[in-house]
DNA sequence: AATGAATGAGCGTTCATTCAT
DNA sequence: GATGAATGAACGCTCATTCAT
């Protein structure tokens, strides 16, 4: 039965991914039980309130966001690697991470959520590090700084869909921004 | 009776700035009521729907935007004058525009929003343009990158309280993207 | 101020036949004060609850009903009269009547009511009376039995709306069951 | 748990048909709910609109109708049984085919309601003809004639209770008014 | 006397959560 | 373990009625 079980709970948490970037947050229990082909009950028992469901929703995207990250930085030069990472998180990590904000509303991310985020930063931190030693990237940001901003440019495009090559300048802006010289 | 009408409104308004900025636009009506002082109804027959609430509630605060960065943008040096604009609207555009989402996801904007959207769009414009002609700021962006920009560190913040530092380098960050050269 | 205070007594009712007829009893006091073009508030100064409005928009029904009747039953043939009476009676009194049920389901009729009720029972039975002594209509039924099945007719066509044809020959059918003899 | 789930429905849809019955339509959800001895919640898992509620209150009780003209109007003699159908519709059709008009004023019968009125009205349609066909009954009415002239009747009697000999006699009229021959 | 803003109870409806089966 | 029916507290909104002006 415990295989059943973890079928099950694999069945609630995609549905729920699915749900969740459809509608939002707020998209009903019932909703995802339902295209989960289980019964709300079973929803519950696997995670007892709404916010864990949300948080344990979250928490494979935010990996799903490291693993990009990852892959995306650790090409041959340094810099170009940092670029492709903060393209690729500024433009997948849309929509579906509104998530966060229902969590963060009641009461801050739990530690599923806590531990997968830090993951991230941990990838975007090795990356950020190996591009600032070649001096070409300013040293005056850190993880947080590009965490910040991606997670700007995300929820920017959740909010409002924008026009892709609107949004292609605007992280353009940021790469170029996150360049050592000052100008002018 | 005009008058008392005029500072229920007043305050109905201040109420909801307040509310929906701590508990964000899914606070109930009840409870900015009885932060107004007012009853239910009289809420509603200020603003028949929520979603005029938000609109009428959120506009005062585009407006505000667009005076600060008219004050903002208008220096003497373009240049200065643009970094002075985006700065203060990506700081000063907080929490409180998570509004928006409310707004867009129930159909776009109303009149009220739209309108005073419209305000501040024109204000960075010709900030922008002033800016540009100086052949300082790159000029494969226009207004929309700009907004997009400023709406993403605006909601940054709003979804996760960041540290302030934090907040001024990496809207530093996005200042000097906008330069024009290119670098390294 | 005596007039006035008149004057506005009957455009609220004029207001109230109009709003009552098109949206039912229903409709609230604000959109009759609209019409009537007066202030919610002088709508309950003249009828201090919903059923006094009710009431004493319904009693002009009554007595335009009885007036119709009086004009129709007052033909040379007795006989004539009842039956034209009755015609009259069932085509019109449509719809508004619904207002009755209000009035009913809360208690009963009032004052006003009842006695604009009472003239029109008075008037079809003088009516009745003079077609009786002729010999040529049944003695067996009496005003309350007439009123019973013209209230019917009257109401079957308020809630749904039916062929005149149909209407027409439905009231044929209670005029000729009127007749004494009995048949077959 | 079916079962359960059954016999809840089976009580709201008794406890409706008390409530509406006494109260109107008008009668709230939370009214029956407590008369059921459900809470409201469980009201609207069965019927998710009060529409639906009154529609499938309302089918049963055409149903009934329907059965008990057909068990009338199968008698020997066919216009006796057409007297009999007449009677006993026009009696049992009381207060609260009023949901009739709730029902119609939000848009016309649904599926269930409708389904349920063509069985009436097949039924009536059967008695009628077989009874047209002694030569005894006026072939200028038809099902409609007489669907609207029970209609009546029922609808006078539940908006206001009279004297059951006044609704007898009125219904006599009736029954005699479908008779061939014209008098006098 | 008239106004129309304020009130607050009530309505239909939704949904996270519980629990009997 | 799973189910899905039941729960009941909210919510947005309406409206008869009251009352300050």
């Amino acid at each position: 039965m415990r295989a059943d079980a973890a079928a099950n709970r694999r069945r609630v948490l995609a549905a729920a991914q699915e749900v969740f970037a459809e509608q939002g947050v707020e998209a009903s229990t019932e909703t995802i039980a339902r295209r989960a082909g289980v019964g709300a009950g079973t929803v519950f028992r696997h995670f007892p309130t709404k916010r864990d469901h949300v948080e344990h929703t979250l928490a494979p995207h935010l990996d799903e966001l490291a693993a990009g990250a990852r892959a995306a930085g650790t090409g041959g030069d340094a810099v170009a690697a940092l670029d492709a990472l903060v393209a690729e998180m500024a433009e997948h990590a849309p929509t579906k991470l509104a998530m966060a904000g229902h969590l963060l509303a009641e009461g801050g991310f739990g530690e599923a959520a806590s531990a997968a985020s830090e993951r991230v930063g941990a990838v975007v931190g090795e990356v950020l590090e190996r591009a600032q030693e070649t001096g070409r990237i300013r040293t005056d940001v850190g993880v947080e700084e590009i965490y910040f901003l991606v997670r700007g440019v995300a929820q920017a495009q959740a909010l409002l869909p924008v026009d892709p090559a609107v949004r292609r300048r605007a992280i353009q802006v940021v790469i170029d921004g996150l360049r050592c010289a000052p100008r002018s």
